[in-house]
DNA sequence: TTGGCTTTGTGATTTTTATCACAGACAAAC
DNA sequence: GTTTGTCTGTGATAAAAATCACAAAGCCAA
């Protein structure tokens, strides 16, 4: 049962839920639980069931692929006001989660119940069509990444990164490589050469970038 | 406008359209045609709209992101029964192609445009529910996909491409390398090594598995 | 049977990425 | 201010994959 001020800000995070009916909204509300969860927190793992489907208010989850060795790869990130596609593709085919969620902050999100989820796609056209959107719009990174990490270089995928993230970066080296499925040595020696072409400039925990152009030309390529 | 055979056909291989009232198959049928197209044909191509939903009789689509550079990596297969997660997303986002569709053999499939499409899926709930379950079987494969090419050398990836296929596997070296994401010259070395191990015979377009249990144990490392 | 084409084998080399092993730099905590 | 822990820089080396360049082998068809 969400309390007042939580369904507001929901509302305000995913407007489409305004569209419902009032009676709908008021089903949901009462059907899903807001949940907080502190920064690192892993919100579903590799082989879970899914438990419901969340919805963001603050905060955001990184979905990751960890392997044995202990390197890992982001598969995307979930922002507020966006779904998982992860989550629906369980909930919708009845399988476990095949990946890592992480709170990357701390996080406030609604989880509506697995059976409210059904019973809102099966009502909702338009609730429906939303799920289908974000769904389709993660498929295409998805696809955008397969073929980055089969065919570019890691010095082209690092520049990609840096250019989409708001400038300066703040991030660690090692951050960088998780993200990239890398090392944290490699991304360190990347940087540091993208510095000398005068394209960044390094700090603590802070790359600042100076050359746009360049680094977007080699993402490019 | 499909003939009698071929809708029957249709029945045989997607039953699920057997539970639709007979009035949404009629329909169906009146709006569907069925396209026959030559082995090596592109059913779809990059930023191309795409025009409705496929469902294939017989022959199977090799769904491929191509490298500027030549190189190519098989994203998944779409076998007769089974449907194109690119093309739902596509037609449900209404967004462009982002990969390629090549026809392996001869090619048998109706084509349902965009706008029956819809229709069924907004009317139809058994529809809605099988095309779901497609989708979310192909995000699997697509996530078990990105994390092979990430962190799995080739010679794993290459003994569990080699294991998934009948035996003996009829292929080139080249297709196999095309299917990997890689080049043919390091697929034949790799062969040669699984060979000299005693795990396979080679021949001209052939590979006989003799040791299929340490091939699985290479591939699951 | 003799070309011509496709497929495969293989050496040599380079590029790219990963791994290991530290040292120094910096920031916050004591 | 010193300590402690995290973050960064970097050399040395190794491993994996890609690239180039042909040679040989097998198959088909004229």
């Amino acid at each position: 049962m969400l309390d007042y001020d939580t369904q507001s800000r929901l509302l305000q995070q995913y407007p489409m839920l305004r569209e419902l009916p009032a009676a709908d909204q008021a089903e949901l509300a009462a059907a899903a639980s807001a949940i907080h969860l502190t920064a690192g927190t892993v919100v579903f793992d590799e082989n879970q069931v899914c438990q419901g489907f969340p919805m963001l208010l603050s905060g955001n989850i990184r979905v990751i692929k960890a392997a044995p060795s202990g390197r890992e790869l982001q598969l995307y990130r979930v922002m507020p006001g966006e779904s998982c596609i992860l989550t629906s593709s369980c909930l919708l085919g009845n399988t476990p989660y095949h990946a890592r969620g992480i709170a990357e902050q701390a996080l406030e999100m609604v989880l509506l119940p697995a059976a409210a989820f059904h019973a809102l796609i099966e009502k909702q056209e338009l609730f429906r069509i939303h799920v289908f959107h974000l769904f389709s719009d993660r498929l295409t990174d998805l696809m955008q990444l397969v073929s980055a990490v089969a065919f570019q270089k890691l010095d082209q995928r690092l520049a990609t990164l840096l250019v989409n993230k708001p400038n300066p970066v703040h991030a660690t080296h090692q951050a960088l490589a998780d993200e990239l499925g890398s090392a944290r040595e490699i991304v360190s020696r990347l940087l540091k050469s993208f510095s000398e072409q005068g394209w960044v400039k390094l700090g603590r925990e802070q790359i600042e970038i100076t050359d746009a152009a360049a680094l977007k030309k080699l993402s490019a390529l």
